[in-house]
DNA sequence: TAGATTGTTAATCGATTAACAATC
DNA sequence: TAGATTGTTAATCGATTAACAATC
């Protein structure tokens, strides 16, 4: 199609309208107007109807978008219409957490193979997987066909273990440690930093009650 | 001090450089250019100079940014010179770690209450905190002295979750559940979305590789 | 037809980058 | 002094919003 670069910002909306559009299905809801779809995220007309067209002619003049029709669409532009093989790498807290979340598989994700480097770990069972050594990163993720990691690593790991999967031919990394990680060109990179957020979050509540008395560290 | 708007993105780069200058003190550096900062990091030195000057001007012309001098700054500005009491509604897998995720208290936010509707789990013992019912909120977050919140409860709880919240003095609140919320004007909102992140990378995936085969749903 | 709503262009707004005088 | 590096202005780039003809 078209070669227009399209925003990051444009992508992240998308998400948002297949998710609310899936319920609006399951709902019964035939058809919403950029309006109606924009309203319930908090966002404007044109901004839906902006994201959409990156894509392609969706809507319908004077009736809007047929839900059962975009629904599809969407998940198609996403990559949603198929089954994603995970690697997660680093089995503590937060890996754990990710095994036992139930969205990811619902959304196609499935973890397919965990590994860490603590050889207290390797050989046990977590959610019905074996944790693997971290040398068999490699041969594992060629022999499952996966093509996506998760780094769950602490943040000293995080570059070894990425260097580690940039060696593979794993295609994108969803990095979740509190650290700024490179991975060569031909990667996808997107991260997940939760201490990062909630620092957001303080920043904002200081900057909006700025008469908020706070000792000096 | 000035009243310019700062871009959002400029302060989840402070967290960033943050991060990056506290590794840097511990191993005993005194002081760094802002082309060495953003070399670091991936950014451009202008970028880092002007993310800086939306607080202060912290640096030396010819020497760069005193270290020592700048990480008590940056966690000022970011609210991290102090302690955060932080409520968790949901106690289900993610919540459970982050209940047990040390890097959060490390920043300074502690998980002093735990919630869960759930009649089942009201009264369990989860890393030393004992489940509320999710009618005590109110009280507690009063009587603790709460002023942020992380739900961590499924899609369709989620806007109940944040009415309540926000009928108590919270402040903040980290929504990790993947559903768009609205909360009151005084409350500040951010939200971490797993899935969210997933679908980017899978979509980057794929536009990467476009010769990928993929079957529709 | 009248009313609703799209896709798209142009206008606006905001964020990043380049360039450079000022400073150490 | 010469070299390094800042803070800041102006130029560029990118994203959002407003407006409206075209369409159902």
């Amino acid at each position: 199609m078209q070669n227009q670069t399209i925003p990051k910002a444009s992508i992240e909306r998308l998400t948002l309208y297949l998710r609310r559009l899936e319920r609006l299905h399951v709902a019964g809801q035939k058809t919403i107007s950029s309006s109606a779809l924009g309203e319930a995220l908090g966002l404007t007309d044109a901004q839906v109807r902006k994201d959409l067209t990156y894509f392609g002619q969706f809507g319908h003049p004077g009736i809007g978008y047929n839900i059962a029709e975009l629904v599809p669409k969407l998940r198609e532009i996403l990559g949603l219409d198929r089954l994603w093989n995970v690697a997660l790498v680093g089995v503590g807290n937060l890996g754990r957490a990710l095994l036992h979340y139930k969205g990811l598989r619902e959304q196609g994700f499935e973890i397919v193979a965990i590994f860490d480097q603590d050889p207290e770990k390797v050989g046990d069972r977590v959610n019905g997987l074996i944790v693997e050594s971290s040398e068999e990163l490699a041969f594992t993720i060629e022999k499952l066909d996966i093509e996506l990691g998760l780094i769950c690593v602490p943040a000293e790991a995080a570059q070894d273990v990425a260097n580690a999967l940039a060696e593979t031919g794993i295609k994108g990394i969803l990095n979740f440690a509190p650290f700024s990680i490179f991975v060569p060109e031909r990667i996808s990179l997107c991260s997940v930093d939760l201490a990062l957020e909630l620092e957001q979050l303080s920043f904002q509540v200081i900057r909006k009650t700025p008469n908020l008395e706070h000792r000096a560290s």
